[in-house]
DNA sequence: TATTGTTATACTCTATAACTATA
DNA sequence: TATAGTTATAGAGTATAACAATA
């Protein structure tokens, strides 16, 4: 097999670049908020759940004792609370504090104010477009 | 301002989505042949090019310092190399050795097989079209 | 005995500040 | 004096292994 996925290259490629502009915005955003990358996953992961330790590791596909250390520094900035899981002495459920929430809710604004001047290099119908594609490729079978 | 940029919210976040599956490719590929994702960031740039630290540093928007600290352990596992810059004394360029462009080719090879299958939920012509338009968005201008 | 989470340890990535050698 | 790079130091993120408490 001398040509594999022939013509696939210069779309691997967009994506690729596309991804370190979108995640350079991203880093960007978290830092003038004083958060990391993973931390910044956090937020948006529990904005509307409460997980367990192991559950958010998994989500992440980090290992416990990493969410452990990063879940002591949210903590300990008032982000986060450990609450005890009420149906199992052993495990915590992670909740979001009210400023936690409120940090999460500025930088997803920061972040669509960032990426706007990129995206209005595109028409309203391109944008639309290219939602549609993005969405297509990440959920092929249309699920949520 | 109560509704700033209606409308590309969807795209913003269709973009980081597709993002951190991007990401996630590229660092189950760089984790699998033990680099990070910065090894492997500095591999790609130096595919064509020779650079001085500083210079790396800039194309990566980091510090010097620590470049390098990245660029001892590169060299120590045989991936880079330094020489000497030629015009000026203090100066060194940062050169990739055999052993570092195999496996930059291998891994690219990695990626584009990783990517194929999200791709390829897209039939050929929405694949130019998404390629088209994150192109337009990357390059507004049409340079390079 | 198995699972949940924490702790201990180690390594990488990153930045800031101080330093050296050259310009 | 200014610049290129290194070193020292410190903190965050990550993993592995050992551990305590609970199931």
């Amino acid at each position: 097999m001398t040509e594999p996925q022939r013509g696939s290259e210069g779309l691997t490629d967009a994506l690729a670049e596309s991804a370190f502009m979108t995640m350079a915005v991203l880093s960007k955003a978290a830092a003038d908020n004083d958060l990391s990358l993973t931390q910044l996953r956090v937020l948006g992961i529990l904005r509307d759940r409460r997980l367990r330790i192991s559950a958010l590791a998994g989500f992440l596909g980090l290992e416990k004792s990493t969410l452990s250390g990063l879940v002591d520094r949210a903590e300990k900035r008032g982000l986060l609370a450990r609450v005890p899981a009420p149906d199992d002495g052993r495990a915590v459920e992670i909740v979001m504090t009210p400023a936690g929430a409120a940090l999460a809710e500025r930088f997803h604004a920061d972040i669509r104010a960032a990426l706007g001047p990129r995206t209005s290099a595109l028409t309203p119908a391109e944008q639309r477009r290219l939602q549609g594609l993005l969405e297509k490729m990440l959920r092929p079978n249309g699920l949520p």
